[in-house]
Formats: structure tokens, sequence, C-alpha cells
DNA sequence: ACCTGAACACCGTTCAAGT
DNA sequence: ACCTGAACACCGTTCAAGT
């Protein structure tokens, strides 16, 4: 067992951050509890009440991660091909793939429901805007003379279009098996939805 | 407190539907237990287990409710207007009308894991095949000479895609507020996403 | 100063025992 | 036959007490 003063407070949140990860990757996160990383660090359950608020703040720490380790994929594939619809097929390539390969720690982004009084800070939510903010700068050289806003609200659109067929794939709840049909139907949405967001024929 | 046979196991099932349904509209999805909802029918915690196999089986039979009454209401606006674009973006409409009329019944048809060894009715899952063919029927005038294989495919994605912004939206991740806003989104994506679909040019 | 460990108020689920 | 209520194995969170 762990003495005193074994660890700085820094050691003591990695030990804790990553023993958590790796019980998410493992069982889910409704497999995730205190007393669990608790003891995978060898600590008693109150120790993590000294270097997290609550498991809340524990939860939000390992989804910044895993937000960023995700934004780092989508920023390995620059748009260097030059083809802006190219481009964005790529990233939604990538968005399926990084859930596909690890759907406990991607779900739990999404899925976790922060207790209502606890106001989720804001570079927290910098993360996931930078996701769709990628999304934009994909979309800006098919947009060429429409406003800002406009393009902002198709990035939210599109990307939120791919975020469901990710999430309802890994939920069993699209009647298809295999990461290949998921690829297979984000491309689909991606290509179609751009080819309507590129015609000039008017919405209405 | 009640006594034996004071109710039937049809009237205890109902009560128990019921008196969980109104739990988890007040207090959300979190909120549900097993003994909360043993207080609200006036008997113990071990009652429920007489009438449902655990909180998982109790959980389904709520879902199936609330895809019921998400069915209804889609089934209510019938394509009348004879235009096929017309009546997706109205289901379209109603999906995202439904879901923020009644957030968390709706949130946990979609959140909730059932655990690992459950599986899943085929009745059930007969309830969410529903939706998407019902997208698929309003899809199939605007796919003349297509293979239902596509159609089918493309009904999961648009859908998928409707589905995401909903879920997005409902969970504070699109950086938006208000119903309008997100009806205005997924309204922009079935439109464009349509235009694509139905353009003559080839995907790649 | 740092961490423990026991306490508190909850959980889901089971099942012998009571009426 | 029907339901209870106590038990079991868990939870998250707090905080006086120990070293």
């Amino acid at each position: 067992m762990a003495r005193r003063s074994d660890h700085s407070r820094e050691e003591l949140r990695e030990m804790t951050l990553t023993a958590a990860e790796n019980i998410v990757v493992e069982q889910g996160y409704e497999g995730l509890s205190a007393r669990k990383v608790a003891t995978a660090i060898g600590y008693t359950v109150g120790t993590l009440y000294l270097v997290f608020e609550n498991l809340d703040d524990l939860i939000l720490h390992i989804n910044a991660r895993t937000l960023d380790r995700l934004h780092a994929r989508m920023t390995e594939s620059q748009a260097n091909s030059g083809d802006a619809v190219d481009y964005l097929l790529q990233l939604g390539e990538i968005y399926i793939r990084f859930a596909n390969d690890d759907p406990h720690r991607w779900a739990m982004v999404f899925e976790h429901r922060f207790s209502e009084d606890r106001v989720v800070p804001a570079w927290y939510q910098e993360k996931i805007a930078r996701m769709f903010a990628m999304v934009e700068v994909g979309l800006e050289p098919l947009a060429k003379n429409r406003p800002q806003q406009e393009v902002t609200q198709a990035a939210r659109a599109l990307w939120g279009g791919v975020h469901g067929i990710c999430i309802l794939a890994l939920t069993d709840n699209l009647g298809i098996v295999g990461v290949d049909s998921v690829q297979d139907l984000t491309q689909s949405l991606i290509s179609n939805y751009l080819k309507g967001f590129t015609s000039h024929s008017s919405v209405q």
C-alpha cells in the first residue's frame, strides 16, 4: 500500500487518470467507480477526493484527453490533397475509425451526463467547438459566396449527422454490423450533403 | 400500504410503468431507481421483481412505449401533401419536436446501455427499425431507378444524421440554444442531403 | 501534511420467512 | 399465493482521527 508522500499531487493525478482510463477501456464507463480506481492505484477511496473534485471532475479530464487524441488524429490528415470534398470525407473516416477503435472512451465523451449543478468549464467546451471549427475550415472552399454564419451552420448540421451515424452504429441501433458499413453510410451522408450544399438550386 | 392481492399482475405492471415514467420525466433516467418506483406505488422493492425481470427489463418497456408514441406522431402526418421532400422535412420536424418536448424519456431510449448479457428482444428492435422504414418509404419517390438496398442505406444515413443533430443539441454539444435552431439545422441537413441524393451527377 | 478508514445515505437483486 | 423485509454486495462522498 502506498504511504504518505510516496507521490506528488501531480503524480497522483496522473496515476488516477491512467487507472481510470484503463477501467473505462476494459469495462466501459458504467464499470468505472471511485473504489475501483483507488484500488488500482493502491490508495484508499478518500484519496481521489484530494486530487479530483468528484467523479464528474475525473470523467471530465478523461474526456478532455480523449478529445485531444481525436483532435490529433484529425489534424494529422491535413488537407494537403487540395480537394475539399476529399478532405471532409477523410475527416469523417477518421472520426468513425477513432470511435470504433476506442468505443468505450469515445462513448463516455458523448454519453456521460454531468450532474446538473456542475458547469462544464469553457476550456472543455472549446475542445468540442474545435472539432466543428475544423469542419468549418474544410467547408470554406466549397462555400465561396456564403456568409460565415451559413458555413458555421453547415458544419454543425454535417458533423452532427456524422456523429449520429457513429453513435447509432455503436449502440446497434442502425441494423448494421461491421465498421465498413458505418464508413459507407458516413461517406454517403457527407458526399450527398456536399453535393446539395454546393449545388446552385435554392433550397425551397 | 398495499396489501396482497390488492392489484392484479397486470395492474401492478401498469402502475410500475407509469410511476417509473413519471420519475424519468421529472428527474431524468439517472434519477430512476427500483426503490423510488416501489415507494411511488406503495409496495416494497422486492415486488418489482415479481412483475419485471430487473431494472433493464422495466426500462426496455418504458422505451417501447416512448417509441410507440414517437411512431404515432410520425404516422399522424401522412404524406398527403404529395411532395416527398416536404414529407421528409415534416418527419424531421416531428422527430426534433418530440425529443424536445419529452427529452428525458427520449434520451433514455438512446442513452441507456443495456447490460451485455441482456439480449434486446426482436419485438423491441422492430420498433427502431420501423422508424427507419418510414424514412425509406419517404425516400422512395425520390429514388426512382435505384435498387432497394441503396434506399435502405440512404434512410439510415439521413436519419442517423437527423438523430445526431438531435442528440448533440439536447446534450448542449452543438453550441446552439433554442429548439428553433435545432429545427433549422435539421431542415438544412435533410434538404441538402436530398438535393445531393436526387442530383444526377455521380458521387465520385 | 497527508492519507486513512469508518460512516452516511444511497444503489440492484435475491430469497427465506411471514400471513 | 402473494408480498415483505432483511441481507448481500456494491455505490459516491465526507471528514474526524491517526501517523
